[in-house]
DNA sequence: TCCTTTTAGTTCGATATCGCATAATATGGT
DNA sequence: ACCATATTATGCGATATCGAACTAAAAGGA
């Protein structure tokens, strides 16, 4: 979690890696405080245009869509880098609520597979174009070119987040 | 919430946003995806390098250090765009722990300021060293210049979904 | 084959998140 | 002064998150 106010580290012109250590700090704090507030903000206003449903669930059915063959709950967990647990928990709601069936894996005794219902396929119908007109508004809003903008560096720093999982750095 | 594999929505040579529809929702879905992502992956980070202690935490001790004066509970929770319910439960933690006393504001009977204890500032010194570890380490793994081209970026997304928040799209 | 190690998933318990309802206080109009 | 309305914070209950411990099955080595 991180708040607004932050003393902003203005970037140096050139872009350069050089800056002062405290105002590297400003900086990364920063970013990282404006990460947390839209993923905040985006999830609350999922759950406002779909009422009892969160964006949990609207992740684990879209990437069933799309994956149409269906997926183990460890491959759903790591694909959106959540514990096992948590996944467990969400796949329980989803089956309870009739989207996605859980059926033993015929490749491995061990697994399951998860597979999305008629339901889950027309509540996606549905999720999908609650969220679309969300989107219509937020680009009437936004300056041209944000999201080209931003994609290639999330998709590196979220890589480089993701390889440092497993190096952490504890106290000495 | 959003997973990884997403259809990648390149951004068109001109950056502009003449998107054709469904390229733009992959774009915007993608973003949001590695937002989210990111969010779960520097939560968890920071949980493993403080056990104990979680970034809502670190980030209201980080506020009212930056803020030395003291501040209000909704002044904390509009600061991070969290329900007041669960600031006044954050709240609640960081006093039973020693980090934070509450007191009655002079300035209005319904109101409380929340301000740092010594020991509130001690561990605040801790928890930034070890941050700053951290943050060491990311900034070593990462392109130089990446920060610098996210953050006016995410500014203004946090804006505008910001501002968002009183128009909710609803299905018609 | 037997045994050790690894992996997939769940249960359980502790904590966090957050909507709804409520109490206390402030504010603004008359 | 009085009252209607808005604002600040909290209690409560439902649900979500997630680590530790566990079970079952697979994988790999002797």
């Amino acid at each position: 979690m991180a708040d607004t106010d932050s003393t902003e580290g203005q970037a140096d012109g050139a872009g350069l890696s050089s800056l002062p250590d405290p105002a590297r700090a400003a900086l990364t704090f920063g970013v990282m405080t404006e990460i947390n507030i839209i993923a905040q903000l985006s999830a609350a206003a999922f759950e406002a245009a779909m009422p009892g449903w969160s964006v949990a669930h609207f992740g684990v059915v879209m990437h069933l869509m799309r994956r149409g063959d269906g997926a183990t709950p460890l491959e759903l967990a790591r694909a959106f880098q959540l514990p096992k647990t948590t996944m467990t928990h969400t796949l329980q709601v989803l089956e309870k609520r009739g989207l996605v069936t859980m059926q033993p894996n015929p490749r491995d005794g061990r697994s399951k597979l998860v597979q999305l219902t008629d339901a889950g396929r027309a509540w996606q119908g549905q999720a999908m174009a609650q969220v679309a007109r969300n989107q219509a508004a937020l680009h009437e809003r936004l300056a041209p070119g944000t999201l080209q903008a931003l994609a290639p560096h999330l998709a590196h720093l979220r890589a480089v987040l993701d390889a440092m999982r497993d190096t952490p750095t504890r106290p000495g």
